[in-house]
DNA sequence: TGTACATCAGTGAACGCGCGTTCACTGATGTAC
DNA sequence: TGTACATCAGTGAACGCGCGTTCACTGATGTAC
């Protein structure tokens, strides 16, 4: 049963197919919210192909997953990059980083947790980070140091700075679904409140 | 295969091996970090019983699951609250409690993220927060309070700041070891910053 | 005190399922002559 | 221009596996008489 006719790709462009498998797999994320509900079968299922497919594209099922975190990073990377430019002043810009940060976070949760899951099998084969999440995380600390340049902070130690504010953003956005029921406060507030305390310079 | 050997209950004490599989559940966890990976099964194995055996003692897998979960919150709210007892003013305990938070999650990393994570059968199934968790969680509003109280902070709502203060701890908690390679300043120190910074009153 | 029996704690075998992966294949497409 | 053929894109059937769960059962233990 599949969820789309497809017509074979012309000779040639049999690399096309990858980038739909791809995608297939993040639509999957957005639908479910669960690594483990992303299978091989499924995400051949959503692509409209037959499951063995998939293997002229990827060495296996975690290396489609592996794809869709490179993906999902960039596109983050770049939501927040857009965020970023124009403002005016350091303060705006770490602020408006922030806010596409929690934004997109928000709008696709599936995809984002998975950016921070590991299967036992790929938590030894990636000891490496993903160069398209430093470049996020770049975007953030460097709106710091701008800070620190225009003289709205006198951190001493920027990247650490970044660094906390980056896990405060995390929390904020994973604890928040992963807690139903629980009486939260305004979503905004509570980011306002960290954005705020966290820029400040320490003491 | 067996990792023990077990002898039978006497009659009248069956309800003793329900506490020796969330033991075991427990210890899986402990080892793997992966909720995946912790299957009814595997529970039994370590719990060295066979897998049908589980059924008396809990409908099915995820109710398991479950009783970890509750157990695991008691058992932070324990040692947050044991860390707490003797603090002389409300900033030691908000220290006190933040820093047994951080150690206890990072002591315990399988343990601590299954609290957070909700398999697709029981999202459904527990609309409602875990009472011990609650309770951990009132604990460091407790402490907040007792700052204003004590006038070390003029917040005027200790509430939405504990809850902006727990995302970030609960984010430092996660995002730390779930990103393999990145070049994180030391863990105390962002959670020094993390709690310096978030409990001063916001401007 | 002895014994039949109900009950309790736990087991072994089996079920159907979806999974990741392999294998030999098919049919369309472009190319050499 | 026609045709044989190599190659490419993708398929269908099958494999072995571990899973959650069910079922009828077994053997030890306590109890009624």
């Amino acid at each position: 049963v599949y969820s789309a006719k497809r017509a074979v790709n012309r000779r040639g462009q049999g690399a096309g197919l990858r980038e739909e498998i791809v995608e297939a797999a993040a639509r999957l994320l957005g639908a479910s919210a669960s690594r483990e509900a992303v299978t091989l079968r499924a995400i051949a299922r959503e692509a409209g192909i037959a499951a063995p497919s998939i293997y002229p594209h990827f060495a296996d099922r975690d290396a489609v997953l592996d794809a869709v975190v490179s993906r999902t990073f960039a596109e983050l990377a770049q939501a927040c990059s857009s965020a970023a430019t124009g403002a005016t002043s350091g303060v705006e810009e770490v602020r408006a980083i922030c806010r596409a940060y929690a934004a997109f976070a928000s709008n696709r949760p599936g995809q984002y947790q998975i950016l921070f899951q590991r299967s036992p099998d790929n938590l030894s084969r990636t000891p490496q980070p993903y160069p398209e999440g430093i470049r996020a995380f770049e975007l953030l600390s460097g709106a710091l140091e701008r800070m620190v340049a225009e003289g709205t902070s006198t951190s001493t130690d920027p990247t650490r700075d970044a660094q906390a504010l980056w896990a405060a953003l995390h929390g904020l956005a994973t604890v928040v679904p992963a807690t139903p029921g629980f009486p939260w406060r305004d979503a905004t507030d509570l980011l306002d409140r960290l954005v705020e305390a966290l820029t400040r310079t320490q003491a």
